[in-house]
DNA sequence: TAAAATCGGTAAAACGTTTTACCTTACGAA
DNA sequence: TTCGTAAGGTAAAACGTTTTACCGATTTTA
């Protein structure tokens, strides 16, 4: 008695209507021109009956192309990755291509969370590429939030890769990032039409990209509006609330209407040393958030701050990288470097004066 | 000219070091026995030069086990998605599985964030099970955050699946998820422990499984502490902050001086209501939240709070899956129904009294 | 009417592995 | 000498598809 188990195969369909296994291939994949409609309807019967998919194993063998890109995320954890990763998943779906995510979980194993270690992203890296590499990718995307060099993460297959939210500095790879000097400018912009002239900036780390643009945008807006540039009322911390609480002690015997928090994170700390200090946010001083996590809603008042395009910026690389796929004339140089706008949230921490 | 191109072959190895296929295969597999170490050195160094690693594709099609789980993720984007993913691909990871991920985002598609909607789940769910069906699971894991009937989860193949966060209702699935009915206690043990006795809570949906067991919890200790469990002192709304603002604000004439927040956004809505009212969180009036969400540590003062163990119900869904997996002997049964503890993180919204 | 094209269909090769069964050769034991 | 066995190695089957090349019958074209 042969105990037929597990799943289907194109062959029990095949035995079934009793017809070759190219027909019913030949059926499956629209080639309706070489079947009759009378066997085909009796394919596709037996086919809806069973439940049968084609093994995209066996397929994809066939194929070479396996219609699936990889992502390697600096961590999963961290608030900036699910968004990105959401957006590159919904347009690969929708271009029929498939996703696996490798986690490198840095987040949790750098020293401190936000401090980037080269070294151990290297060594990470040299990890997780051969195992992406037995999975016979199409195409990386490399998820991250810092600047990185990244020298060996084209592998030695020179498989496609393009860069979302982080940037390699030393490579000429596509990238889709944050426009975080547009952001700083837009954030003056508005403060300054809200009557405010004597600003505060609460920075992430000196050195980092983000902070470096942001501030350039803050002096191209403070240019226009002809407002003196004073380095002195700029803090720079790390990007947590601690960072912030610093930075707006720092910032407190200052002769300032409002304060442009890097992150909205930051500006919880703004707010801890603010109340400690009986002044009260959107009232006393107005205070500018940035990355709209939920945060920024739960603070009271309610933070005004920019929501970051992650989806976007996810769904923007793995358009992307699908058609330098698709297209294999098309150099990746076409794409290059595409910044995306932020966009301003007006919620209840700024006021007018 | 021949030109070769793309990723090397175990052909082309075992053509450069004059063997035959199955040599390097052996060798590769460690059936180290049954080759010369000489041989064995040189094909390990061809491999190492070249950066050869075996086709993943052929290897699982031969094998008929591709060592790779499903996830189905009710949404990504929810705050609880994305630890748990997080520590099912730790302990995949440990144990040499891949984990490949299906987000079905409904999160973004259901009426209301929180409310669910049965036949749109099962709808989304039959798109997204065809498609894992021809992945060639070895087995699937399902991560969502309500109490649903999934009949039609466990598909045609029979595939091995265990919950995560989520339960099924309508089947005998194992199961990881929250002990909430212990977190419901020990917020009332501890409350008390503060000297507290009239205590109101802000609590989910009247229907929710969360909110449920959870009550359960805070009637047993209050049964124990010969506290009268007042009704109207629990009011049921959402769990945004604009739930927790409108129970807050019914809250407000009563008698109480602890409230329990059901989740963090229900406490920072209630951080809003009473500060509207020039209440002061953790002086007035001790506020406790749930979830440990970022949210918790930004609020001022710091909310006191229970840590949802997430990723370890990742872990131990995974773990019990590959278990299930590899004692081909073991029934589901032996599983069934962990609940696993929250832990209680203190810090500045709740005093003494 | 002969040649060409179309239609409906099949056998078999190919994708890159792992594994089974088998083949030599050498060596020790009977 | 003969047999058995172990060591070192290989050919070929198998996994489940897609695709190429081909085939016979019918229809169209010239």
């Amino acid at each position: 008695m042969e105990q037929r188990t597990g799943a289907p195969r194109i062959k029990d369909i095949a035995n079934a209507c009793g017809v070759s296994i190219s027909t019913v291939s030949n059926v499956l994949n629209g080639k309706s021109n070489k079947v009759s409609e009378e066997i085909a309807k009796k394919i596709r019967d037996e086919v809806e009956r069973t439940g049968y998919r084609p093994s995209s194993l066996a397929r994809n063998l066939r194929a070479t192309s396996t219609k699936t890109i990889g992502v390697i995320a600096e961590d999963l954890i961290e608030f900036s990755t699910p968004a990105i990763v959401e957006g590159i998943m919904k347009s690969c779906e929708e271009k029929g291509y498939n996703v696996v995510i490798e986690n490198m979980r840095l987040f949790g194993r750098w020293k401190r969370e936000w401090l980037r270690d080269e070294a151990l992203l290297n060594k990470t890296l040299s990890d997780v590429l051969p195992k992406m590499d037995s999975l016979n990718l199409d195409g990386l995307i490399y998820v991250g939030s810092h600047e990185h060099t990244v020298h060996n993460l084209v592998s030695a297959r020179g498989l496609p890769i393009v860069m979302a939210y982080a940037v390699a500095v030393d490579r000429q790879i596509p990238t889709f990032r944050l426009d975080d000097i547009t952001g700083g400018y837009d954030v003056i912009k508005y403060l300054v039409s809200k009557g405010h002239r004597k600003i505060g900036v609460l920075a992430g780390e000196i050195d980092n990209t983000h902070t470096i643009n942001r501030i350039l945008g803050v002096q191209k807006a403070m240019f226009e509006e002809k407002i003196f540039f004073d380095p002195a009322l700029v803090k720079y911390n790390d990007w947590t609330k601690d960072g912030g609480y610093k930075g707006m002690n720092a910032l407190l015997d200052e002769d300032i209407t409002a304060v442009f928090c890097m992150s909205d994170m930051i500006a919880s700390g703004a707010y801890a040393a603010l109340l400690e200090k009986g002044i009260m946010p959107g009232k006393d001083i107005s205070v500018m958030g940035y990355d709209n996590q939920d945060t920024s809603r739960t603070l009271t008042p309610e933070l005004t701050t920019m929501a970051l395009p992650l989806q976007e910026i996810g769904s923007g690389a793995a358009k992307a990288l699908i058609g330098l796929l698709e297209n294999p004339g098309s150099s990746p140089v076409d794409i290059a470097d595409i910044r995306i706008k932020s966009a301003l949230i007006e919620r209840a921490s700024v006021r007018t004066i």
